[in-house]
DNA sequence: CGATTTCTGTCACACCGTGCCACGAAGCGG
DNA sequence: CCGCTTCGTGGCACGGTGTGACAGAAATCG
């Protein structure tokens, strides 16, 4: 027998390996929802119960690093801002090398696709505003929400520029390394 | 007789209006493409000779602010970095004051349309690489692109924050003030 | 002017994403 | 273990999207 929660986590896996191995399969073409739903072992009509659209099955597990993130600020929450962002960097990293290759996969077939650009952009959006609450603090005023999202911006750009390094060269220095040196480039501007 | 270009241009501003317009009145439904058409006075086909998704109509403006920006940074080609971004955002101003109240408007419409953040992620992303590749100069090393990417996200940032206040209260500050204030808290990194 | 290129509307088509309904399997209190 | 409820699913139908193909009008060019 098999929980629900426990079901729900590898239906998802399931079709976004099935995607990406699609997307890649097909380039520059796009396979149809209904593709991937036979190669996952559902029905077309399931895969929308997953995603709201199905170039969302490339990022799949970026966006479950938001939880991971969550928890691993939490378990920081009151160190320097660096430091619960670096905490949060290589929790994300443990889990990426636990299973490097749907990782890296994913977001390749993203960074080509150019209709997927849109549904990523989304996904940065989120984490940019998610960061800019862990800098802004409680209660900000507007001046400390607008430097938050400068600055949160910042550190989306750092890591962005790691993770697009890190796709192209998986087995060169780990992520948890590059968002660092990211971060040094910010060290001026980055404090509480 | 009318040119080509100059056609095209009026038909292309015609259909952003239709669209924010009807936007604003189905709010939180959306127009289909046929409505945005009829409109504007073209067939839902010509809609789609313009922009790739209908969501794309409500950041047209913003969309042709990149060649504002180019001819801008050409202008001032000499001066360090923070210098030639500000006449890029004065120029744009310029062009904002001329009519603010569409790009308001379509910008409000773009921040409460959960479909369309991404999309607008799509073009904040190429804003990001204009400004990175501008932040980068010629034929950059890897360390050089990387911090390029990083500044070139602040930046973007910095714009962001600028547009959401200045979208609110559109009587205050000149949007050129706001993202000189924004790139004050980037000056101690944001060097050539 | 005629030849050519660009823009348009019409039509047809594959596909997307969603509401609805019925069914089976998981969860839960007794 | 048993009934009741809740959740996840497939099937179907439907409005809507974005695109290829084609033919005609309007501009550009020689």
């Amino acid at each position: 027998m098999v929980t629900r929660a426990e079901h729900r986590r590898s239906t998802l896996l399931r079709l976004s390996d099935a995607a990406v191995e699609l997307f890649e399969e097909r380039h520059p073409d796009r396979p149809t929802a209904e593709e991937i739903a036979d190669r996952a072992g559902v029905s077309r009509r399931t895969v929308f119960r997953y995603v709201e659209t199905k170039e969302d099955l490339a990022f799949i597990r970026p966006t479950l690093w938001l939880e991971i993130f969550d928890r691993a600020v939490a378990e920081v929450a009151d160190t320097p801002i660096r430091d619960r962002i670096l905490h949060g960097a290589h929790q994300i990293s443990l889990d990426i090398d636990a299973d490097p290759e749907p990782v890296r996969r994913g977001l390749l077939v993203a960074s080509r696709s150019p209709g997927m650009a849109g549904r990523y952009g989304a996904v940065n959006r989120r984490w940019v505003e998610r960061i800019a609450t862990e800098i802004a603090g409680p209660d900000p005023d507007a001046d400390t929400a607008f430097r938050a999202h400068v600055l949160g911006s910042a550190v989306m750009g750092v890591i962005d520029a790691a993770l697009a390094e890190w796709v192209e060269d998986p087995r060169g220095r780990p992520l948890v390394d590059l968002v660092d040196r990211g971060l040094d480039h910010l060290a001026p501007i980055l404090h509480d």
